[in-house]
DNA sequence: CTTAGCACTTAGGAGCTCCTAC
DNA sequence: GTAGGAGCTCCTAAGTGCTAAG
């Protein structure tokens, strides 16, 4: 039996749960808990107490050796512009601070905040030479790690005291712990890819810029002494506590929850019952698209081809998004005609449409797709005299787009397409990759592999890891010293035999035996080894953890085999009770919140760690 | 309809911690 | 006991999607 729990969670054909208990089945419904607390009046709390956000560290001037020096002579800064100096000095060796628009952007930034005198002598940034300050905040950190055991030890109980008063909040009677509780410290913005702001200067936040937000008749956080607070509200229709206006994008910022609370992981399941009822309608809406292909009007066309790409390709709705303001990336809807090659024939496929373009972050999106006819021949219409600079979809946009899906399912969004397609990916790997044959470590690679296609789905990459070549091979020689091993112990094994042939003798028979059992050591550890090379390899520029954090219905690995097999083999060497390294945080994370998936096992599980 | 503002989720990289293998 | 590395948390940027105003 494949699952664990028959729950075919997000597929069709849904055989029944057999060991949920009742009450906190999620089959028709979900959770009736949750569902119940939900207001329709949009409050998500009734009390919020907490101690306001933890300050950045004010700036510590330079000691008087280290200086800064302009056109070879040594320059005493005032205390503002060496600050900002510092910045740039500690980035002296990251590739930022090569780009023209990352010096430029700083060096304007720089020099606005300069006193006159300074301003008349610091010109070109090029003259400037921050090396040495560069060199001291490398050292500092030297030292810092070179601390002897007893100092670190105090740095981290200093650390853990801050912690325990500002990272903690009471909502609705329940201590949670809070996500971001400390101000962005300032320092110089450091934008993704091509970012026409990369290198401003972020300002340092102060108690002044800070709006706070709890219940009034709560304990109201003190500003720090001799300052005052922006504004106190007590507005319960959000789940904030603190926000400030950054001044790159002049855009808000917020201290929220950390993921473990209740108002997260509510949200969080929600999003995914969300995502469980359009697997009840997806045919139907996909018939509907597919018809629309035809339609007369351009406009349901360019929707219809724009919603199948979001589905099959599980591509980002694409927001409009300021000119200039920010890198220029696209999703779905905006998409321009730049972006797409069409190929009637390609390697041996029909109708190839070529994407590439930058998603969120600035990742590029490079795929070659075999589509039906006419949104082939859609694409044609679309693009035709058109420049490589315009719209796509031109008739369209995510708004137009989500009022339709609004009224082909409540809740339903572009996003939830990317959701559905993920989980439902997940589970019909893990049912195609997985044999309840195999070993551990065999099972593990298939929820890799499992994980993986989904983040292949959804183009969740990671840059190689800086260390990858080197540890790659140490896995090898690893390998190779295995296989050696193996070959030793054959031999061994087989004069061992020899020996029982000629004796006959019960103390030969026993040594047979025993290299016996040494040589399927041998064999199961080299296994091992070639099924982690194996991982490592195909996963060197994906990054799973996206998807296993925002994408993937925790259920559906809780009710799959392999972790049932993960835990039994942890129960063998650990001893019953420690379930926590088969289920890694993230799931862990859920699981405290999703108070059912604690009786995964038919038994309540005992949670040990106790970071969770 | 368009635009701006707001609140929230999703994202990759930095850096830290703790385990493992030597 | 220590080096190396996996896997985690932290950080904060960059998305989505909704509402309200004009």
């Amino acid at each position: 039996m494949y699952w664990r729990l028959t729950t075919s969670l997000l597929g069709r054909g849904v055989p029944r749960p057999r060991m949920i208990p009742t009450g906190l089945r999620a089959g028709s419904g979900g959770c009736s808990r949750w569902e119940e607390e939900k207001t329709a009046d949009g409050v998500k709390w009734t009390q919020l107490e907490h101690r306001g956000p933890y300050f950045a560290p004010l700036y510590e001037p330079l000691p008087d050796d280290v200086q800064f020096y302009y056109d070879g002579k040594p320059l005493k800064l005032s205390l503002a512009t060496e600050e900002i100096a510092t910045f740039y000095a500690k980035m002296l060796d990251h590739e930022y601070t090569t780009k023209e628009i990352f010096q430029n952007n700083f060096f304007n930034d720089w020099r606005k905040e300069m006193t006159p005198q300074e301003q008349k002598i610091i010109k070109h940034l090029d003259k400037c030479d921050f090396r040495e300050i560069h060199k001291y905040f490398v050292d500092k950190n030297e030292a810092r790690k070179a601390l002897p055991k007893e100092e670190k030890q105090k740095l981290k109980e200093a650390a853990d005291k801050i912690q325990e008063e500002y990272g903690y909040c009471i909502l609705d009677g329940h201590r949670e712990k809070i996500g971001n509780f400390k101000t962005e410290p300032p320092g110089l913005f450091r934008g993704r890819g091509d970012h026409p702001k990369m290198g401003m200067l972020k300002k340092r936040i102060m108690p002044e810029d800070v709006i706070i937000n709890c219940s009034k008749d709560s304990k109201i956080p003190e500003p720090p002494a001799g300052h005052k607070w922006k504004e106190v509200r007590f507005d319960n229709t959000v789940t904030w506590l603190a926000s400030w206006t950054e001044n790159i994008q002049n855009s808000l910022k917020y201290i929220m929850l950390n993921p473990s609370s209740k108002l997260k992981g509510e949200k969080d399941w929600q999003k995914y019952e969300v995502a469980r009822k359009l697997k009840d309608v997806v045919h139907k809406i996909r018939a509907q698209y597919q018809a629309d292909w035809k339609s007369k009007e351009m406009k349901k066309r360019q929707r219809a081809v724009a919603l199948y790409f979001i589905d099959k390709l599980a591509l980002r709705a694409g927001n409009e998004k300021e000119e200039g303001e920010t890198a220029d990336t696209v999703g779905c809807c905006s998409l321009r005609v730049e972006h797409i090659k069409l190929h009637p024939k390609l390697d041996g496929q029909e109708h190839v449409v070529e994407f590439d373009f930058l998603g969120k972050d600035s990742i590029r999106y490079y795929n070659k797709v075999s589509v039906e006819k006419p949104v082939f021949k859609n694409l044609q219409l679309f693009m035709k005299n058109k420049d490589p600079g315009d719209d796509l979809f031109d008739r369209l946009t995510t708004v137009i787009l989500n009022k339709h899906l609004q009224n082909l399912m409540n809740g339903l969004t572009a996003k939830v397409f990317r959701t559905y397609n993920a989980s439902i990916t997940l589970q019909e790997q893990l049912k195609a990759l997985t044999n309840p044959e195999d070993s551990v470590a065999g099972k593990l690679l298939s929820y890799n592999r499992a994980n993986r296609a989904v983040a292949i789905l959804c183009n969740h990459q990671r840059s190689t890891p800086k260390t990858f070549e080197k540890s790659m091979q140490n896995l090898q020689s690893k390998i190779d010293a295995k296989k050696q091993q193996l070959e030793e112990a054959e031999k061994e094994l087989k004069k061992a035999e020899d020996e029982f042939e000629e004796t006959k003798d019960a103390k030969a028979e026993a040594n047979i035996r025993k290299k016996k059992k040494l040589l399927e050591r041998l064999k199961e550890q080299l296994a091992k080894l070639n099924v982690q090379a194996t991982d490592k390899e195909e996963n060197k520029q994906i990054a799973l953890g996206t998807s296993k954090l925002n994408y993937l219905d925790p259920r559906i690995s809780i009710a799959c085999e392999v972790f049932t097999a993960l835990i039994q083999a942890d129960e063998k060497r650990w001893g019953r009770g420690w379930h926590w390294r088969p289920l890694s945080c993230w799931q862990l994370k859920k699981c405290k919140t999703w108070s059912w998936t604690r009786f995964v096992l038919g038994k309540p599980i005992k949670w040990k760690r106790k970071s969770i």
